[in-house]
DNA sequence: TTATTTAATGATCATTTGATCATTAATGAT
DNA sequence: ATCATTAATGATCAAATGATCATTAAATAA
């Protein structure tokens, strides 16, 4: 098209002039903008003032806040992370990144303290986000038993609590595992169901009988109703599981899991670090929602802070596993960098 | 109401305690205004993501500008007035003032200096507000003479130029009432009715016999079509016609006039301070409109300047006499003020 | 003059927003 | 427990806004 025309066009210019832009009237559309946003006029009332069309205004308004005429400033509380936030949710498309403050030192105690604020943070998240009909899912952990441990009661009608991992360790700690769930349903007066069960067992065949339990069957069946659900991001060194004396899964197994790419877990289902499940043997032994339901959900919310999650939190946003983060500062940051 | 139910509520609150105000979540609030103002999602998107309802969003978006969270500002340019013309325009319930730098002596020099630059603002007013289909009416004088000086060509192809005020004085100053109107018409391209009669006639019978006239009549039943109307505001001191020795009309209705409580003119409609008009026998002797079709005229826009008219803008002011206002700073100030 | 280009405008329509009203929620008084 | 009160919420509707498209305008080349 260019060049063809280049003949019975200006041969220097190589083209028609085109109509020239107006010339910008700054004094109007700083009146239109001062009308507009200090004396809350609209657009209609301001055109019938100015002898202007509707349009006109509409587009001198939208010239002034391209030309940073009209400059919108938010005042953000001190504490805040919102820049943060924000970045973070566009890098990786996240629904919500809620960030808390961590102390610099990443000791063993602030890493506790990391886990307050966090639980405080996903608390005050769920308090505010769930709405009747809301049916919500929880695994286990030090991460989750803090987040229960800041839920302000809230009654509710139409609700539902659904356990979606079996109990690990020795039977107080398995115990621990439901409480968790029948905690926040307590507190929220929601209708619960239990996942009476081990989270790991000792071979399919096992697997197969506990999954002909008719409660425990019925649970598993409310996993697909699921719409929001709170997980904590496991890494692997810290991970109870892996862990070098532990006899809840065959030594050979651990090793299996700590050879591969495996960079953290999601209630026990592994994920290398583009967020991928890495397939091993163990994959067969979980009684607890698989890695394709939990992709299922509408809304998972990834609850992990402090230095040795980092790895596992990338992997788990790469992978788009997660749709909500809580993270702390310090984290947020090196996720941004990373 | 309130006393009769103070029997059986707290005696001591006099009232029931009502549902107390949610905790603002200012966090929650600056999030919001973040997501709408700088990431450009629209409300429906935000409560998505967030998990709340619209109106919800809506509302925290009221907080915010409310609360102040976030600030709208208007970067003005330098030499701008605008917040003056704004509160000129609530406090006097004008479409629109224009304000003009004047320099800050006042004598003769600078006085024609703000007609120049009245003129300028005057013909920029015209030459943005006019549309197709307008009638304009024009008076004539000095400072409509400075606007002409300024305006622009612009092809148009149904506009109406009237002129709405026989001229005065001398033939060759006649003449100069009508150029004003025959000049803004060929300026735009526009139809043209001109009023061939002198603006002050000598007798009530001198004007019926010019009413009689095919051209004049015509004109003259134009004058309710007109939707914008350009006049000077005249000050008594500077009226041409109130001069000593001016022999334009008799020295008795000159007296009849300056010893009424006129403090100045449009088109030679006499009015007073708040803007009514001045009745005298001058009334019934000019030839041009009359202050009850002035009144009925969509959008009269007044141009005066400088420390003398200050009054009579004000009575114009006061009488809504005029819809539009371009005028000094320094006159502008003191009508703020007043 | 006509042709060609892009800017500006206005009409129409879809989206976005906010106002209003009815309902539910939370709280202390009774 | 029920009542009285106001806050908060959600549904519905009307107003405000902006996107799109077709048209007109302005400029210059041919």
């Amino acid at each position: 098209m260019w060049q063809i025309k280049l003949h019975y066009h200006n041969p220097y210019t190589d083209t028609y002039m085109p109509r020239p832009n107006d010339p910008v009237d700054l004094r109007l559309i700083s009146k239109v903008s001062s009308l507009y946003y200090y004396q809350n006029l609209n657009q209609q009332a301001i055109a019938k003032r100015l002898q202007l069309s509707r349009l006109k205004i509409s587009r001198l308004l939208k010239q002034a806040r391209d030309q940073g005429i009209v400059q919108i400033s938010i005042a953000f509380p001190d504490d805040n992370f919102i820049g943060l936030e924000t970045k973070l949710e566009e890098k990786y498309h996240l629904k919500e990144v809620v960030i808390v403050e961590s102390s610099i030192s990443e000791n063993s105690i602030s890493e506790s303290l990391i886990q307050r604020q966090l639980g405080l943070a996903a608390a005050n998240f769920l308090h505010r986000s769930i709405s009747e009909g809301d049916v919500i899912g929880l695994t286990w952990g030090t991460t989750l038993q803090a987040m229960i441990d800041s839920v302000q009661p809230k009654p509710t009608k139409d609700l539902h609590v659904i356990q979606t991992l079996g109990g690990v360790g020795p039977p107080e700690a398995k115990a621990h595992a439901t409480d968790i769930s029948r905690r926040l349903s307590n507190l929220l007066g929601s209708k619960l169901n239990l996942l009476p069960a081990p989270g790991i067992v000792e071979s399919v065949e096992a697997k197969n009988v506990l999954l002909s339990d008719r409660r425990v069957r019925s649970t598993l069946d409310l996993f697909s109703k699921i719409n929001t659900l709170y997980v904590g991001l496991g890494a692997l060194n810290t991970n109870p599981v892996l862990i070098k004396d532990n006899h809840e899964i065959s030594s050979q197994l651990q090793q299996e899991i700590l050879k591969s790419d495996a960079v953290g877990d999601i209630g026990l289902n592994f994920f290398n670090a583009n967020g991928d499940e890495v397939n091993t043997k163990f994959k067969d032994l979980i009684i607890g929602i698989s890695m394709e339901e939990l992709k299922k959900v509408d809304t998972v919310v990834g609850i992990a802070g402090g230095a040795q999650k980092l790895h596992s939190i990338a992997g788990a946003l790469k992978g788009k596993l997660i749709d909500v983060l809580i993270v702390d500062n310090h984290t947020a940051q090196k996720l941004l960098a990373s």
